[in-house]
DNA sequence: CCAGACGTTGTT
DNA sequence: GTCTGG
DNA sequence: CCAGACGTTGTT
DNA sequence: GTCTGG
């Protein structure tokens, strides 16, 4: 679940998040089906500032040895975060958000083999956060990776029908207390990880996840520095 | 104590 | 770095 | 998450 | 079947 998203188009995006335009990203990648490993476009709170920028999906701890861990961690448990120890320390100080404007989840079909994928989206087809962590990893030589992973919840009532899990989609309410990095009352941050409403939402099965040609070009990662 | 993992999803 | 299992 | 590969030797 | 790359 929570693989693939979609962020289709960039405009006013810094109006929507509140971002100055001294910290928004020299170029924004737009994309129809973003995967894991691949640059996505996030806002964290410096301490004073929102700043926008792209980080690499798939969290990658500071003590790893190998980058390759963070092709498995591009997902986390809303239920554990605080108990993880790649998460626990992203959980309390190292908050973000990750923009999009749909993402994908497959049903499997009944009884045979085989996978439908859905779309989703908001019903007013505007933009939406996940809620994230990031991490900043340092190779024994090269330059800094930051990184980030969505975390993920229970199902709501419109996501059940297709899958028992879903990303958290932060309430646009709760997006400054998401990003505080002063912010470390685990409790209260944990209830702001919850199912979005499935009324403000909607799902359509589509042919294929994939229908955009990938942009690899290393150049346009900006990453996220403090 | 050291050694080894550190994650989620879905499937069995 | 920190936790878990042996 | 899905899609696609899954291998080596030796030759250019 | 399982791993890797995107």
């Amino acid at each position: 679940m929570c693989g693939r998203f979609t962020l289709t188009t960039a405009d006013e995006l810094e109006e929507r998040f509140g971002i100055i335009s001294a910290y928004l990203p020299e170029q924004i990648e737009t994309s129809f089906n973003i995967a894991p490993s691949q640059p996505v476009l996030s806002v964290i709170h410096d301490g004073k500032n929102k700043r926008m920028g792209h980080l690499r999906w798939g969290l990658i701890p500071r003590w790893a040895k190998d980058e390759k861990i963070g092709h498995k961690l591009m997902n986390a448990r809303a239920e554990t975060l605080a108990e993880k120890p790649s998460f626990k320390k992203p959980f309390q100080t190292q908050r973000c958000l990750i923009i999009a404007d749909g993402f994908y989840e497959w049903k499997k079909r009944d009884g045979g083999k085989g996978k439908q994928p859905y779309r989703i989206h908001l019903k007013d087809e505007k933009y939406f956060a996940f809620a994230g962590l990031w991490e900043k990893w340092t190779p024994p030589t090269g330059e800094a990776v930051f990184s980030c992973t969505i975390i993920t919840t229970e199902a709501n009532e419109l996501m059940n029908e297709i899958h028992h899990r879903m990303p958290v989609i932060i309430n646009p309410k709760d997006e400054v207390a998401w990003l505080d990095p002063m912010q470390s009352n685990t409790n209260e941050l944990q209830h702001l990880l919850r199912p979005y409403p499935a009324g403000d939402m909607q799902a359509y099965p589509v042919s294929s996840a994939v229908s955009s040609p990938k942009n690899n070009d290393p150049e346009l990662i900006k990453p996220i520095s403090i």
